[in-house]
DNA sequence: TTTCGAACATGAACAATGTTCACTATGGAC
DNA sequence: GTCCATAGTGAACATTGTTCATGTTCGAAA
Protein backbone atom coordinates (compact mmCIF):
# COMPACT_ATOMS: atom_id res chain seq x y z
CA UNK A 1 0.00 0.00 0.00
CA UNK A 2 1.49 3.23 -1.03
CA UNK A 3 1.86 6.13 1.55
CA UNK A 4 -1.44 8.43 0.10
CA UNK A 5 -3.29 5.58 -0.25
CA UNK A 6 -2.87 4.46 3.49
CA UNK A 7 -3.58 8.46 3.89
CA UNK A 8 -6.80 7.56 2.32
CA UNK A 9 -7.86 4.70 3.88
CA UNK A 10 -7.55 6.90 7.43
CA UNK A 11 -9.27 9.46 5.57
CA UNK A 12 -12.01 6.95 4.95
CA UNK A 13 -12.16 5.04 8.00
CA UNK A 14 -12.46 8.30 10.08
CA UNK A 15 -15.13 10.27 8.01
CA UNK A 16 -16.85 6.32 8.62
CA UNK A 17 -16.40 6.32 11.93
CA UNK A 18 -17.67 10.34 12.47
CA UNK A 19 -20.44 9.78 10.01
CA UNK A 20 -21.90 6.40 11.99
CA UNK A 21 -21.64 8.86 15.33
CA UNK A 22 -23.31 11.76 13.81
CA UNK A 23 -26.08 9.56 12.27
CA UNK A 24 -26.62 7.35 15.21
CA UNK A 25 -26.58 10.26 18.02
CA UNK A 26 -26.54 13.37 16.25
CA UNK A 27 -23.43 16.34 15.30
CA UNK A 28 -23.53 16.87 19.19
CA UNK A 29 -22.39 13.66 20.11
CA UNK A 30 -19.52 13.66 17.36
CA UNK A 31 -16.32 13.99 19.68
CA UNK A 32 -12.81 13.34 18.61
CA UNK A 33 -12.01 10.50 21.21
CA UNK A 34 -14.95 8.82 20.20
CA UNK A 35 -14.08 8.92 16.79
CA UNK A 36 -10.54 8.07 16.85
CA UNK A 37 -11.23 4.50 18.91
CA UNK A 38 -14.21 4.08 16.48
CA UNK A 39 -12.09 4.63 13.66
CA UNK A 40 -8.96 2.36 14.89
CA UNK A 41 -6.85 5.25 15.22
CA UNK A 42 -5.11 7.91 17.67
CA UNK A 43 -6.29 11.11 18.42
CA UNK A 44 -4.23 13.45 16.72
CA UNK A 45 -4.40 10.72 13.24
CA UNK A 46 -7.92 12.54 13.23
CA UNK A 47 -5.80 15.56 12.61
CA UNK A 48 -3.12 14.54 9.82
CA UNK A 49 -6.69 13.72 7.57
CA UNK A 50 -9.21 16.84 8.43
CA UNK A 51 -7.81 20.24 9.81
CA UNK A 52 -10.09 20.09 12.82
CA UNK A 53 -13.57 18.45 13.33
CA UNK A 54 -15.41 21.27 11.45
CA UNK A 55 -13.81 20.27 8.21
CA UNK A 56 -14.67 16.64 9.04
CA UNK A 57 -18.70 17.72 9.89
CA UNK A 58 -18.49 19.50 6.29
CA UNK A 59 -17.10 15.85 4.48
CA UNK A 60 -20.42 14.20 6.35
CA UNK A 61 -22.50 16.30 4.77
CA UNK A 62 -21.18 16.84 1.44
CA UNK A 63 -21.44 12.66 1.64
CA UNK A 64 -25.02 12.83 2.46
CA UNK A 65 -25.73 15.62 0.08
CA UNK A 66 -24.77 13.72 -2.50
CA UNK A 67 -26.78 10.61 -1.32
CA UNK A 68 -29.34 12.74 -1.60
CA UNK A 69 -28.67 14.67 -4.71
CA UNK A 70 -28.76 10.70 -6.35
CA UNK A 71 -31.80 9.73 -4.73
CA UNK A 72 -33.28 12.95 -6.24
CA UNK A 73 -32.18 12.87 -9.74
CA UNK A 74 -32.85 8.43 -9.75
CA UNK A 75 -36.78 9.82 -10.05
CA UNK A 76 -38.41 10.16 -13.50
CA UNK A 77 -39.03 12.84 -14.92
CA UNK A 78 -42.56 13.31 -16.75
CA UNK A 79 -42.94 13.40 -20.22
CA UNK A 80 -45.92 15.41 -20.26
CA UNK A 81 -46.42 18.92 -19.13
CA UNK A 82 -50.02 19.50 -17.68
CA UNK A 83 -50.66 20.80 -14.76
CA UNK A 84 -51.50 18.07 -12.96
CA UNK A 85 -48.68 15.89 -14.21
CA UNK A 86 -46.05 18.60 -13.10
CA UNK A 87 -47.60 18.96 -9.87
CA UNK A 88 -47.80 14.90 -9.45
CA UNK A 89 -43.98 15.10 -10.04
CA UNK A 90 -43.20 17.77 -7.89
CA UNK A 91 -45.52 16.00 -5.06
CA UNK A 92 -43.58 12.26 -5.74
CA UNK A 93 -39.99 14.52 -5.51
CA UNK A 94 -41.54 16.25 -1.94
CA UNK A 95 -41.90 12.88 -0.88
CA UNK A 96 -38.58 11.28 -1.95
CA UNK A 97 -37.17 14.36 0.22
CA UNK A 98 -39.08 13.77 2.97
CA UNK A 99 -38.31 10.18 2.94
CA UNK A 100 -34.60 10.83 2.69
CA UNK A 101 -34.64 13.19 5.71
CA UNK A 102 -36.76 10.63 7.71
CA UNK A 103 -34.35 8.24 6.76
CA UNK A 104 -31.25 9.68 7.54
CA UNK A 105 -33.13 12.26 9.92
CA UNK A 106 -30.04 12.92 11.76
CA UNK A 107 -27.17 12.93 9.26
CA UNK A 108 -29.74 15.32 7.39
CA UNK A 109 -30.43 17.63 9.91
CA UNK A 110 -26.14 18.22 9.96
CA UNK A 111 -26.27 19.21 7.26
CA UNK A 112 -28.35 22.47 8.33
CA UNK A 113 -27.50 22.52 11.93
CA UNK A 114 -23.83 22.67 11.81
CA UNK A 115 -22.22 26.50 11.47
CA UNK A 116 -18.76 27.30 10.72
CA UNK A 117 -17.23 29.40 13.40
CA UNK A 118 -18.10 33.51 12.13
CA UNK A 119 -15.77 34.03 8.99
CA UNK A 120 -15.33 31.20 7.52
CA UNK A 121 -17.05 30.49 4.22
CA UNK A 122 -18.66 27.16 3.31
CA UNK A 123 -16.28 25.91 0.16
CA UNK A 124 -17.48 26.61 -3.04
CA UNK A 125 -18.83 23.50 -4.20
CA UNK A 126 -20.85 22.82 -0.99
CA UNK A 127 -22.74 25.95 -2.03
CA UNK A 128 -22.99 24.72 -5.84
CA UNK A 129 -24.75 21.33 -4.03
CA UNK A 130 -27.49 23.19 -2.91
CA UNK A 131 -28.44 25.04 -5.80
CA UNK A 132 -28.68 21.77 -7.28
CA UNK A 133 -31.43 21.23 -5.19
CA UNK A 134 -32.96 23.97 -6.03
CA UNK A 135 -32.50 23.16 -9.63
CA UNK A 136 -34.97 20.25 -8.84
CA UNK A 137 -38.24 22.37 -8.27
CA UNK A 138 -36.93 24.62 -11.17
CA UNK A 139 -37.32 22.23 -13.42
CA UNK A 140 -41.04 21.63 -13.24
CA UNK A 141 -41.67 25.34 -13.06
CA UNK A 142 -39.98 26.04 -15.86
CA UNK A 143 -42.23 22.99 -17.84
CA UNK A 144 -45.36 24.53 -16.85
CA UNK A 145 -43.75 28.17 -18.17
CA UNK A 146 -44.97 29.13 -14.40
CA UNK A 147 -42.89 32.66 -14.60
CA UNK A 148 -40.92 33.34 -17.62
CA UNK A 149 -38.18 35.42 -16.24
CA UNK A 150 -35.50 33.22 -15.52
CA UNK A 151 -34.20 34.95 -12.50
CA UNK A 152 -37.88 35.32 -11.04
CA UNK A 153 -38.41 32.04 -11.87
CA UNK A 154 -34.38 30.67 -9.62
CA UNK A 155 -36.33 32.72 -6.99
CA UNK A 156 -39.21 31.32 -6.84
CA UNK A 157 -37.76 27.94 -7.24
CA UNK A 158 -35.53 28.74 -3.81
CA UNK A 159 -38.54 29.87 -2.28
CA UNK A 160 -40.84 26.62 -2.99
CA UNK A 161 -38.08 24.56 -1.63
CA UNK A 162 -38.08 26.67 1.50
CA UNK A 163 -41.09 26.46 2.01
CA UNK A 164 -40.92 22.49 1.58
CA UNK A 165 -38.00 22.58 3.93
CA UNK A 166 -39.29 24.36 6.72
CA UNK A 167 -42.77 21.98 6.65
CA UNK A 168 -40.07 18.71 6.59
CA UNK A 169 -37.81 20.78 9.38
CA UNK A 170 -40.62 21.13 11.74
CA UNK A 171 -42.90 18.17 10.62
CA UNK A 172 -39.84 16.12 11.51
CA UNK A 173 -38.76 17.84 14.93
CA UNK A 174 -39.47 15.94 17.96
CA UNK A 175 -39.98 18.92 20.57
CA UNK A 176 -43.46 18.69 19.22
CA UNK A 177 -45.82 16.04 19.24
CA UNK A 178 -44.09 13.86 16.42
CA UNK A 179 -45.88 14.02 13.24
CA UNK A 180 -46.19 10.33 11.40
CA UNK A 181 -44.72 10.46 8.39
CA UNK A 182 -47.64 9.64 6.22
CA UNK A 183 -49.93 12.56 7.71
CA UNK A 184 -46.78 14.74 6.89
CA UNK A 185 -46.69 13.89 3.03
CA UNK A 186 -49.92 14.27 2.73
CA UNK A 187 -49.76 17.76 4.42
CA UNK A 188 -46.83 18.12 2.02
CA UNK A 189 -49.15 17.07 -0.81
CA UNK A 190 -51.80 19.45 0.17
CA UNK A 191 -49.62 22.57 -0.16
CA UNK A 192 -47.81 21.71 -3.14
CA UNK A 193 -50.74 21.07 -4.99
CA UNK A 194 -52.51 24.59 -3.57
CA UNK A 195 -49.03 26.53 -4.55
CA UNK A 196 -49.18 25.34 -8.00
CA UNK A 197 -52.54 26.29 -8.53
CA UNK A 198 -52.28 29.23 -7.20
CA UNK A 199 -49.31 29.82 -8.75
CA UNK A 200 -50.92 28.62 -12.13
CA UNK A 201 -53.72 31.11 -11.67
CA UNK A 202 -51.66 34.45 -11.34
CA UNK B 1 -34.57 44.47 49.34
CA UNK B 2 -35.63 41.00 50.85
CA UNK B 3 -33.70 38.26 50.40
CA UNK B 4 -36.00 36.86 47.41
CA UNK B 5 -35.70 40.21 45.76
CA UNK B 6 -32.23 39.87 45.72
CA UNK B 7 -32.16 36.58 43.88
CA UNK B 8 -34.95 37.90 41.47
CA UNK B 9 -32.45 40.89 40.70
CA UNK B 10 -29.75 38.42 40.08
CA UNK B 11 -31.73 35.98 37.80
CA UNK B 12 -33.13 39.22 35.59
CA UNK B 13 -29.05 40.16 35.64
CA UNK B 14 -27.76 37.04 34.48
CA UNK B 15 -30.81 36.93 32.07
CA UNK B 16 -30.40 39.64 30.57
CA UNK B 17 -26.24 39.46 30.07
CA UNK B 18 -27.10 35.57 28.56
CA UNK B 19 -29.89 37.43 26.23
CA UNK B 20 -27.54 40.45 25.13
CA UNK B 21 -24.26 38.09 24.61
CA UNK B 22 -26.85 36.05 22.56
CA UNK B 23 -28.90 38.66 20.61
CA UNK B 24 -25.11 40.08 19.69
CA UNK B 25 -22.85 36.92 18.80
CA UNK B 26 -25.04 34.11 18.89
CA UNK B 27 -26.00 30.88 21.03
CA UNK B 28 -22.52 29.17 20.59
CA UNK B 29 -21.32 32.84 22.13
CA UNK B 30 -22.57 32.16 25.51
CA UNK B 31 -20.10 30.59 27.67
CA UNK B 32 -20.87 30.99 31.42
CA UNK B 33 -17.69 33.27 32.41
CA UNK B 34 -18.39 36.00 30.21
CA UNK B 35 -22.37 35.47 31.78
CA UNK B 36 -21.17 35.93 34.94
CA UNK B 37 -18.74 38.75 34.12
CA UNK B 38 -21.48 40.67 32.38
CA UNK B 39 -23.63 39.92 34.83
CA UNK B 40 -21.67 41.44 37.46
CA UNK B 41 -21.36 38.08 39.66
CA UNK B 42 -19.75 35.05 40.34
CA UNK B 43 -19.20 32.21 37.95
CA UNK B 44 -21.18 29.66 40.70
CA UNK B 45 -23.74 32.29 41.06
CA UNK B 46 -25.12 31.57 38.13
CA UNK B 47 -26.21 28.22 39.05
CA UNK B 48 -27.76 29.71 41.48
CA UNK B 49 -30.70 30.89 39.58
CA UNK B 50 -30.27 28.54 36.61
CA UNK B 51 -29.90 24.94 37.46
CA UNK B 52 -27.71 24.90 34.25
CA UNK B 53 -26.78 26.86 30.76
CA UNK B 54 -29.41 24.80 29.28
CA UNK B 55 -31.99 26.33 31.10
CA UNK B 56 -31.11 29.83 31.17
CA UNK B 57 -30.94 29.39 27.04
CA UNK B 58 -34.86 28.23 27.21
CA UNK B 59 -35.45 31.35 29.89
CA UNK B 60 -33.82 33.70 26.82
CA UNK B 61 -36.09 31.72 24.35
CA UNK B 62 -39.25 32.25 26.46
CA UNK B 63 -38.54 35.85 26.45
CA UNK B 64 -37.95 35.90 22.55
CA UNK B 65 -40.99 34.32 22.05
CA UNK B 66 -42.90 36.29 24.16
CA UNK B 67 -41.61 39.42 22.65
CA UNK B 68 -42.83 37.91 19.18
CA UNK B 69 -46.13 36.81 19.98
CA UNK B 70 -46.81 40.41 21.63
CA UNK B 71 -46.16 41.89 18.32
CA UNK B 72 -48.14 39.35 16.10
CA UNK B 73 -51.05 40.28 18.79
CA UNK B 74 -50.65 43.99 17.73
CA UNK B 75 -51.28 43.30 14.41
CA UNK B 76 -55.18 44.16 13.87
CA UNK B 77 -57.40 41.68 12.44
CA UNK B 78 -59.77 42.78 9.15
CA UNK B 79 -63.16 42.44 9.95
CA UNK B 80 -64.53 41.74 6.92
CA UNK B 81 -63.82 38.24 5.58
CA UNK B 82 -63.13 38.21 1.84
CA UNK B 83 -60.78 36.06 0.28
CA UNK B 84 -58.35 39.04 -0.49
CA UNK B 85 -58.98 40.65 2.54
CA UNK B 86 -57.99 37.48 4.72
CA UNK B 87 -55.20 36.68 2.28
CA UNK B 88 -53.61 40.46 2.62
CA UNK B 89 -53.80 39.95 6.59
CA UNK B 90 -51.75 36.85 6.68
CA UNK B 91 -49.44 38.46 4.25
CA UNK B 92 -49.27 41.59 6.67
CA UNK B 93 -49.08 39.13 9.49
CA UNK B 94 -45.57 36.86 7.39
CA UNK B 95 -44.48 40.33 7.15
CA UNK B 96 -44.41 40.78 11.06
CA UNK B 97 -42.76 37.46 11.57
CA UNK B 98 -40.15 38.36 9.20
CA UNK B 99 -39.07 41.60 10.61
CA UNK B 100 -39.25 40.21 14.00
CA UNK B 101 -37.07 37.22 12.77
CA UNK B 102 -34.64 39.50 10.79
CA UNK B 103 -34.36 42.39 13.34
CA UNK B 104 -33.92 40.18 15.97
CA UNK B 105 -31.56 37.09 14.32
CA UNK B 106 -29.34 35.70 16.44
CA UNK B 107 -32.36 35.23 19.26
CA UNK B 108 -34.89 34.15 17.03
CA UNK B 109 -32.61 31.72 15.67
CA UNK B 110 -31.80 30.34 19.05
CA UNK B 111 -35.38 29.56 19.60
CA UNK B 112 -34.53 26.89 17.03
CA UNK B 113 -30.55 26.21 17.01
CA UNK B 114 -31.26 25.16 20.53
CA UNK B 115 -31.53 21.33 21.41
CA UNK B 116 -31.95 19.93 24.68
CA UNK B 117 -29.98 16.84 25.42
CA UNK B 118 -31.62 14.02 24.55
CA UNK B 119 -34.56 12.93 26.97
CA UNK B 120 -35.00 16.65 28.76
CA UNK B 121 -38.18 17.43 27.69
CA UNK B 122 -39.41 21.20 26.70
CA UNK B 123 -41.08 22.43 29.64
CA UNK B 124 -44.58 23.19 29.09
CA UNK B 125 -45.35 26.55 28.87
CA UNK B 126 -42.97 27.01 26.25
CA UNK B 127 -44.87 23.59 23.90
CA UNK B 128 -48.34 25.72 24.44
CA UNK B 129 -46.42 29.05 23.09
CA UNK B 130 -45.41 27.22 19.88
CA UNK B 131 -49.12 26.37 19.31
CA UNK B 132 -49.44 29.83 19.93
CA UNK B 133 -47.66 31.05 16.78
CA UNK B 134 -50.35 28.16 14.80
CA UNK B 135 -52.90 30.34 15.89
CA UNK B 136 -52.13 33.30 14.35
CA UNK B 137 -52.28 31.62 11.07
CA UNK B 138 -55.25 29.46 12.18
CA UNK B 139 -57.77 32.52 12.64
CA UNK B 140 -57.52 33.34 9.03
CA UNK B 141 -58.48 29.76 8.09
CA UNK B 142 -61.04 29.62 9.94
CA UNK B 143 -62.54 32.83 8.62
CA UNK B 144 -62.14 32.17 5.28
CA UNK B 145 -64.16 28.59 5.95
CA UNK B 146 -60.93 26.89 4.13
CA UNK B 147 -61.08 23.39 5.74
CA UNK B 148 -64.06 23.16 8.17
CA UNK B 149 -62.60 20.21 10.19
CA UNK B 150 -61.33 21.52 13.33
CA UNK B 151 -58.20 19.20 13.07
CA UNK B 152 -57.56 19.19 9.44
CA UNK B 153 -57.48 23.12 9.87
CA UNK B 154 -55.04 23.22 12.86
CA UNK B 155 -52.76 20.52 10.71
CA UNK B 156 -53.24 22.75 7.29
CA UNK B 157 -52.35 26.43 9.82
CA UNK B 158 -48.94 24.48 11.17
CA UNK B 159 -48.00 23.24 7.74
CA UNK B 160 -48.42 26.62 6.44
CA UNK B 161 -46.48 28.21 9.41
CA UNK B 162 -43.67 25.54 8.67
CA UNK B 163 -43.82 26.24 5.41
CA UNK B 164 -43.39 30.37 6.04
CA UNK B 165 -40.75 29.63 8.76
CA UNK B 166 -38.54 27.72 6.05
CA UNK B 167 -38.75 30.43 3.39
CA UNK B 168 -37.43 32.79 6.43
CA UNK B 169 -34.93 30.54 7.64
CA UNK B 170 -33.40 30.00 4.40
CA UNK B 171 -34.06 33.84 3.43
CA UNK B 172 -31.88 34.72 6.08
CA UNK B 173 -29.39 32.42 5.68
CA UNK B 174 -26.12 34.05 5.33
CA UNK B 175 -24.38 30.67 3.81
CA UNK B 176 -25.99 30.98 0.73
CA UNK B 177 -26.18 34.63 -0.73
CA UNK B 178 -27.95 36.29 1.51
CA UNK B 179 -31.20 37.69 0.00
CA UNK B 180 -32.22 41.48 0.86
CA UNK B 181 -34.99 41.62 3.29
CA UNK B 182 -37.41 43.30 0.54
CA UNK B 183 -37.14 40.58 -1.85
CA UNK B 184 -37.83 37.59 0.33
CA UNK B 185 -40.89 39.52 1.44
CA UNK B 186 -41.96 40.22 -2.09
CA UNK B 187 -41.23 36.08 -2.30
CA UNK B 188 -43.70 35.13 0.70
CA UNK B 189 -46.21 37.16 -0.37
CA UNK B 190 -46.08 35.23 -3.67
CA UNK B 191 -46.19 32.42 -2.18
CA UNK B 192 -48.70 32.59 0.39
CA UNK B 193 -51.29 34.57 -2.30
CA UNK B 194 -50.57 31.29 -4.53
CA UNK B 195 -51.15 28.80 -1.24
CA UNK B 196 -54.73 30.56 -0.23
CA UNK B 197 -56.02 30.66 -3.51
CA UNK B 198 -54.93 27.62 -4.26
CA UNK B 199 -56.30 26.21 -0.85
CA UNK B 200 -59.70 28.43 -1.59
CA UNK B 201 -60.13 26.54 -5.06
CA UNK B 202 -59.95 23.20 -3.87
C1' DT C 1 20.10 -6.51 3.30
C1' DT C 2 21.05 -2.55 5.79
C1' DT C 3 20.57 2.24 6.40
C1' DC C 4 18.50 6.62 6.29
C1' DG C 5 15.30 10.30 5.79
C1' DA C 6 10.88 11.83 5.12
C1' DA C 7 6.30 11.05 5.95
C1' DC C 8 3.19 9.30 9.32
C1' DA C 9 1.15 8.38 13.76
C1' DT C 10 1.05 8.87 18.68
C1' DG C 11 -0.85 10.44 23.03
C1' DA C 12 0.61 13.47 26.77
C1' DA C 13 -0.18 18.13 27.52
C1' DC C 14 -2.68 22.52 26.98
C1' DA C 15 -6.58 25.61 26.66
C1' DA C 16 -11.38 26.47 26.88
C1' DT C 17 -15.48 25.53 29.06
C1' DG C 18 -19.63 23.67 31.98
C1' DT C 19 -20.47 22.34 36.56
C1' DT C 20 -19.81 21.45 41.54
C1' DC C 21 -18.92 22.24 46.29
C1' DA C 22 -16.44 23.39 50.50
C1' DC C 23 -16.09 27.59 52.22
C1' DT C 24 -17.15 32.63 53.21
C1' DA C 25 -20.18 36.54 53.61
C1' DT C 26 -24.49 38.60 54.60
C1' DG C 27 -28.82 39.97 56.33
C1' DG C 28 -32.39 39.77 59.42
C1' DA C 29 -34.58 37.75 63.86
C1' DC C 30 -34.03 37.84 68.65
C1' DG D 1 -24.46 41.94 69.40
C1' DT D 2 -25.17 37.01 68.34
C1' DC D 3 -26.49 33.50 65.51
C1' DC D 4 -27.88 30.89 61.62
C1' DA D 5 -30.11 30.16 57.38
C1' DT D 6 -29.56 31.73 52.97
C1' DA D 7 -26.74 33.56 49.29
C1' DG D 8 -22.47 33.99 46.88
C1' DT D 9 -17.74 32.74 45.77
C1' DG D 10 -14.12 30.91 42.92
C1' DA D 11 -10.84 27.15 43.07
C1' DA D 12 -11.05 22.65 41.44
C1' DC D 13 -12.73 19.00 38.44
C1' DA D 14 -14.39 16.78 34.15
C1' DT D 15 -14.89 16.98 29.31
C1' DT D 16 -13.46 18.31 25.06
C1' DG D 17 -10.86 20.29 20.79
C1' DT D 18 -6.25 20.94 19.31
C1' DT D 19 -1.15 20.89 19.19
C1' DC D 20 3.43 19.15 19.08
C1' DA D 21 7.65 16.86 20.63
C1' DT D 22 8.60 12.33 20.05
C1' DG D 23 8.55 7.75 18.24
C1' DT D 24 7.51 4.69 14.29
C1' DT D 25 7.24 3.02 9.61
C1' DC D 26 8.05 2.61 4.84
C1' DG D 27 10.44 2.72 0.59
C1' DA D 28 14.38 3.47 -1.82
C1' DA D 29 19.31 3.99 -2.19
C1' DA D 30 23.72 1.94 -1.17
Amino acid sequence: MGLSERKAALREAVLNAAEAIVASHGLGALKARDVAQKAGCSLGAIYTVFTDLDMLILAINARTLHRLEQELAAHPEPDTATLNVVTGNLVALSGVYLDFAAANRLLWRALFEHRLAEGRALPQDQNERRNTLFNFIERPLTKLGIEPDPDARALLARSLFSALHGMILLGLEEKLVKMPIETLKNQIGIVVIAMLRGLAAR
